[in-house]
DNA sequence: TGCATAATTGTAATGATTATAAAATAAAAA
DNA sequence: TTTTTATTTTATAATCATTACAATTATGCA
């Protein structure tokens, strides 16, 4: 199947043996586009792969992360959320109804003070609010 | 003394009545402007008041938060940290000491899309990566 | 003083994540 | 194909921050 090569590909890309379950878990986050969390991950992925393991599902997500296949969004207090979107963008957390929204910004007007000489990794802005949808549903 | 003094009345003005363990707490992170843990804040004011319990600290920053008197800090994987600054500003985690900065940055410049209609509770800006100082101990 | 409310405490529960060691699978060598 | 080795996956237990809860203590007011 084409898409399965697709992502197959992206993983030797990133320097990961594309094993069935890591190729089912990127797949997965490619197609799902809703930042989700490591349970959502296993629970939806149980069905198709009744012998899959929480571990597994661990591990995978930290390697794809520390390999810079994804990305880790630390939006939730209590729990990490996952995004396979490659381009810089920020993300909405609303308060009311739980959705995390991706938004573009211009980031190439940002200036920071006080950073000079230091190396970045990562960087993510986070906001929180309301939502369009809830806040006209008042 | 005149520190308690304003440290309580800047409770009051955010609609928190001033107790001992409140003011205690406050005056702790308005002093120590190390985006601190719960366990830091309680460790360190447990030497001053034998009878603290760590469910009073959760309780007391979760309290001062929703009134808006701090903010928490998502900047770690596994903890929330908290800062007392009132200005906008960011945070920088050096993955290699582990030390927290905050910067400042244009925040009149950003410019935000597919937001519009959205209410912005809290905004925050993270990085990560190696600060001057270790990236200058190669 | 006595009562009502608020604040604090101690302990147990929750739940996400990690550690660990065993089992299964894949890859490589003979 | 067999044997060996390395990698991947699994299951279970442990860790640890946070929250729930009920009891206790302190505070404010009639």
């Amino acid at each position: 199947m084409q898409l399965i090569q697709n992502i197959s590909d992206e993983l030797i890309l990133y320097g990961i043996k594309p094993s069935y379950h890591r190729i089912k878990i990127y797949e997965y986050i490619v197609n799902n586009n809703i930042h989700p969390t490591v349970d959502t991950i296993f629970k939806t992925l149980s069905n198709e792969i009744p012998t899959l393991s929480k571990t597994t599902v661990y591990n995978t997500l930290k390697l794809f992360e520390e390999q810079k296949l994804i990305k880790s969004v630390n939006i939730e207090e209590n729990e990490i959320r996952y995004d396979a979107r490659k381009n810089i963008h920020g993300h909405f957390k609303c308060e009311r109804c739980g959705k995390i929204y991706d938004f573009d910004y211009n980031y190439n007007d940002l200036k920071y003070k006080g950073l000079e000489h230091f190396i970045f990794n990562k960087t993510d802005i986070m906001i929180k609010g309301i939502c369009k949808l809830c806040a006209s549903e008042n």
